[in-house]
DNA sequence: AATCCGGGGCG
DNA sequence: CGCCCAGGATT
């Protein structure tokens, strides 16, 4: 079969992008590596929306790879809460302190890719946008494009190679090649905004002449992925236990694994079979309290799991001890992951705690 | 190569 | 409710 005429070409995608890209705050400021890594690293798997706001946040209190660096772990994961995916940020503070250690951030793909939290993905888009390096990040956007505008219907991830090889190809072409940054930016936007999972806008598109999967009318069908396992359901017990200042016991997870290093509300662990109350007592922070169950569930999705979580809520008796961090329900809502504040929500249905500022 | 790891928005 | 999102580390 012939190749479409015309093929694809880095011209026409970046004569589009120098109309059409999307401003994005991580575009607006100079091309600061800090910055740049900084919004990659919040972009992995989380949608534009949902970084930005994040993103100016975070630099507000942590403007430089250095005060990153020097910060405590506490003050990293709570700028973090609710953006999921934790360990992006332990690797971040650990890359932060690498960077400051070595006194910069280096400039090729193999020296960030040694880098804690820089994969394949963002060693790439990283060197291209901050540095200008002609190479093609494959991520989801230049998956999808690569994969329509090749007519490549093999399926994810076995397709891989191929559609690197492929973007990769485009990069070398005169016009990519002497602006990096933008190519892939631009391969980013169109995937973001024309070539789009659902019902792509080829009509739009400044490579519909040359686009195979357009011209052989499966370019909405890819790319094809492999079907994925359905997800186990999970059930835990949490006691939310108040001081008498209306304080919330909360303990830290352990380091590495779910929702590792942040802070938590005490329960049981989770898993499939459910929990008898004896059963569930034994994990409770402290056994003599006047625990009572409050009405309903907490339920949240997980990559990999659904999870369902019962609480029983008590007061701390008058002289007791317990291990943990008090907080205020305003500030453990904001410390919280997102798991843990549907407990919170839920006893804040039941009143078991004071009502937030909102 | 397969698994684990969050959370949100959209059709 | 299922899919997708500027993926990485671990085994």
């Amino acid at each position: 079969m012939l190749p479409p005429d015309p093929l694809p070409s880095a011209g026409d995608l970046l004569a589009w992008y120098d109309r059409h890209r999307r401003a994005l705050p991580w575009r607006e400021a100079a091309r600061d590596p800090y910055r740049i890594w900084l919004s990659e690293v919040m972009l992995q798997q989380t949608t534009v929306a949902a970084v930005a706001p994040r993103w100016r946040r975070f630099l507000a209190r942590f403007p430089t790879v250095a005060a990153l660096a020097a910060a405590p772990w506490e003050a990293v994961a709570e700028e973090w809460a609710g953006l999921g995916y934790y360990a992006r940020a332990r690797n971040l503070h650990a890359c932060a302190q690498a960077v400051v250690a070595r006194g910069g951030f280096p400039d090729t793909v193999e020296g960030l890719r040694a880098l804690p939290g820089i994969g394949a993905y963002t060693a790439a888009a990283v060197a291209a946008i901050a540095f200008g390096r002609p190479v093609v990040p494959l991520d989801g956007n230049v998956e999808r494009v690569t994969a329509r505008v090749a007519a490549v219907e093999e399926a994810l991830p076995g397709a891989r190679p191929r559609l690197a090889a492929l973007a990769q190809g485009w990069m070398a072409q005169a016009p990519a090649r002497e602006r990096p940054a933008d190519f892939v930016q631009a391969l980013f936007d169109l995937g973001a905004t024309i070539c789009v999972p659902r019902s792509p806008a080829c009509v739009l598109c400044p490579w519909q002449a040359g686009c195979a999967g357009r011209i052989s009318g499966i370019a909405p069908l890819l790319p094809r992925k492999a079907p994925k396992p359905a997800r186990p359901l999970k059930r835990g017990v949490h006691f939310l236990l108040s001081d008498s200042a209306g304080r919330l016991l909360l303990r830290r997870r352990p380091p590495s694994g779910l929702l590792g290093g942040m802070l938590g509300i005490p329960g049981t662990p989770w898993r499939e079979e459910g929990w008898s109350t004896e059963e569930a007592m034994a994990h409770a922070p402290l056994a003599s309290a006047n625990w009572r169950a409050l009405p309903g569930e907490a339920k949240h999705g997980f990559t990999h799991f659904e999870l369902r979580m019962a609480l029983l809520a008590a007061t701390l008796p008058p002289g007791a001890a317990v291990e943990g961090e008090w907080l205020t329900p305003a500030a453990a809502a904001q410390a919280l992951p997102g798991a843990m504040q549907r407990l919170l929500a839920l006893a804040e249905a039941a009143g078991a705690v004071a009502s937030d500022t909102a």
